[in-house]
DNA sequence: CTACAATCATTAGCAAGTTAATGATTAGCA
DNA sequence: TGCTAATCATTAACTTGCTAATGATTGTAG
């Protein structure tokens, strides 16, 4: 269906349609566990160390600091987490994990394994390792990027 | 400096990862042009098959009809696309590339090749082979998800 | 010690996605 | 022909990203 366009399209297009295309399919995966994409992966950061400030979670996800206060101000329907200033450095903000949250955390890591499988479906250990090798390497070329 | 997380991150967080990055790449790459994202991305869709109908576009882009309308309803801030219904069915709205567009098109076309040396930077042609081929596995096992 | 610079979070406003509901037009069948 | 169903676009309300500007706190130099 899409074999025509296979042809003649750049790569710089072709990885636009597959993070469109990614992005979409972890709304859904997420989605049916009453989560949003953006909630769910700052979950999952802050679960493997409780505690983190805004802007370590930011850096982690490759985002800006705004959209991590956007999302924690949107978060507190489920206590999933709990924010607090530091009290040595009333700057900063850390986030904690509560005991609901680390169980939604496990739901979202196993839907996420489940997606793994359906993107990779057909896509053997060996390729996949290729893949993970030029992913990296794409990431770090956009890391200093100008 | 990512380092550290390389070891224990999930495939499905690498992509969502690359995904993000990518996303905020082409979004500076556009900015040298004064465009945005989307619209750049539409005008190129539209630029190689004139008068396609708004479906048409969202299916290209791997985006929902919704989001057409609202791009198109952004875009006439410079006339580089029109707009109008079909005459045989009314329903359609074709849109059309005009000169200026056209010039747009071209600049942008060349913004993206500079983005795509950039990311694919330190991979070889026999590499990007590959990672052309991973990709489009990706996008078909995502064109049936669940 | 005080003033200035740096750091962190928040706010406001925008673009770009989504879904769901609505309206207008066309197509198809009795 | 006329009613119903399908198709296409729009609207409204939402989440998620961004930038730029602001405010509050901390660090540092003089």
């Amino acid at each position: 269906m899409t074999t025509e366009t296979e042809i003649q399209i750049h790569d710089a297009q072709l990885l636009a349609q597959f993070s469109q295309m990614y992005r979409t399919a972890v709304d859904a995966f997420m989605d049916r566990l009453d989560m949003h994409r953006g909630q769910a992966l700052l979950l999952c950061t802050v679960a493997k160390r409780d505690g983190m400030t805004q802007s370590e979670i930011a850096e982690q996800l490759s985002v800006q600091g705004a959209t991590i206060t956007n999302m924690l101000q949107r978060m507190p329907r489920r206590g999933l987490v709990l924010r607090r200033r530091d009290p040595d450095d009333n700057r900063l903000v850390r986030v904690y994990v509560t005991d609901e949250g680390r169980n939604k955390e496990h739901a979202i890591d196993l839907q996420l394994r489940t997606l793994e499988q359906t993107v990779l479906k057909g896509i053997g250990e060996q390729d996949r390792q290729v893949l993970r090798q030029l992913v990296w390497q794409m990431i770090d070329n956009m890391s200093g990027a100008s």
